[in-house]
DNA sequence: TGAATGACTTTGATTAGTCAAAATAAAATT
DNA sequence: AATTTTATTTTGACTAATCAAAGTCATTCA
């Protein structure tokens, strides 16, 4: 039963580990868990000592099979106690990232298995994010295309929003931009770093970072 | 934003300090909540010097009006999540009040108001136990009549079971005892210590100590 | 009334998690 | 290559919550 200190750190490198190497640095976890750098490597060092992860002195940390299990079941819970505040309880989509970050440390497995089938068994969260399956399969797509890189013209269909900051979502709130939405890509300015879309109901615009923090699909 | 410990003796306090003149020892306290003697008393302190509580050593303790406004929050909080849990998830009602436990102490205001209102704004819990409003009013009903109680021969509606051990309600399930069921007390042995009663579907016998725990009311 | 009993409190120590600031190592710059 | 910068680690200290064991009261009981 770790504690859900431990819980966040886990969960935190996972999610910093994506595809690349894995490596994930004690600087990069202080700053996601808001906490100092010492800090960081005082829980990375006790971390590894537990067996948890592996950790190389000015090297970085990298979960071992047993952390990235447990930091699998932390995110299904969080993505399945999302969708459930979502579709259940009616709650706004921009509060919910919130909530689960509470309520994923304190939510049993017996209740996990019943918010599931209650769902129905979802395959993505709200944010069109992945739910881990109860056996620690995570689906990852191959490299995904966004915003930022996708072709022009063609229709397109918002897969996954890659920021879960509030105010990121409000943007994509009001412009209609959550998953499932259909637009096309009109125009895209490299050199002023701004992206044009064409989406039922009017024109849109933004910047490259935002573009790119928005994944698509062909629709 | 009290942690979880202290809202646990908060409510371990309320819980005690029932109709009576509300002073509760602090070995009273550490046998609740599962600590040492000195624990209970190195807290109080702590506690009291927070504003929570006023305390006399060698005497015992006493919410002060706040800590009792946060006592009913978390107690408000613990019965519309059991009731949550057995109405929605469907939730196997002697496993609740463990659950409910934890998740009083991660479920944020804004979430416990959508719960609320899915429920419909119950009064009470699986148990019978009153739901203290948001204004933090608690209905105390007058003196309870129990099993142990009650007249001979008139028909009787189960209110509220006042043990949540969830051997003792295994008990109450199996004889189907839940709060609603209607039965009928045939004959009290005091000397013996036992209880017998009638139940659409059969007879039922129990301890005095068991029936003191089941609370009814004329039906 | 004067010990003995039991309840309560103190004391000293421990664990988890944290910070601030000093120390060190590696990388970048000149 | 020497120096500066930046990232990381160490050190010492702190808070919340806890325990074990020693100390203190007040009450019973003889």
């Amino acid at each position: 039963m770790p504690t859900s200190t431990v819980e966040n750190y886990l969960k935190a490198i996972l999610l910093r580990s994506g595809r690349g190497e894995g490596e994930v640095t004690t600087g990069a976890l202080a700053d996601a868990l808001g906490v100092t750098p010492g800090t960081a490597t005082t829980m990375t060092k006790s971390l590894a000592s537990q067996g948890l992860l592996d950790y190389q002195p000015r090297e970085g940390v990298r979960l071992t099979p047993e952390g990235k299990a447990h930091a699998l079941a932390v995110l299904r819970k969080h993505r399945l106690i999302e969708t459930f505040l979502v579709q259940v309880l009616k709650m706004d989509w921009k509060d919910v990232h919130e909530e689960a970050e509470a309520l994923e440390h304190a939510i049993s497995d017996r209740v996990l298995i019943l918010i599931d089938d209650l769902l129905g068994h979802p395959e993505a969260d709200p944010h069109g994010d992945p739910i881990p399956l109860s056996n620690g399969v995570l689906a990852e797509r191959g490299l995904p295309v966004t915003l930022a890189t996708c072709v022009l013209g063609r229709p397109l269909r918002v897969e996954r929003i890659l920021d879960q900051s509030s105010q990121f979502l409000e943007f994509i709130q009001r412009a209609g931009l959550k998953p499932g939405s259909i637009l096309q890509i009109t125009e895209r300015e490299t050199a002023s770093g701004v992206v044009h879309g064409d989406l039922r109901g009017g024109a849109i615009t933004m910047g490259l970072p935002e573009a790119a923090k928005i994944e698509v699909r062909f629709a």
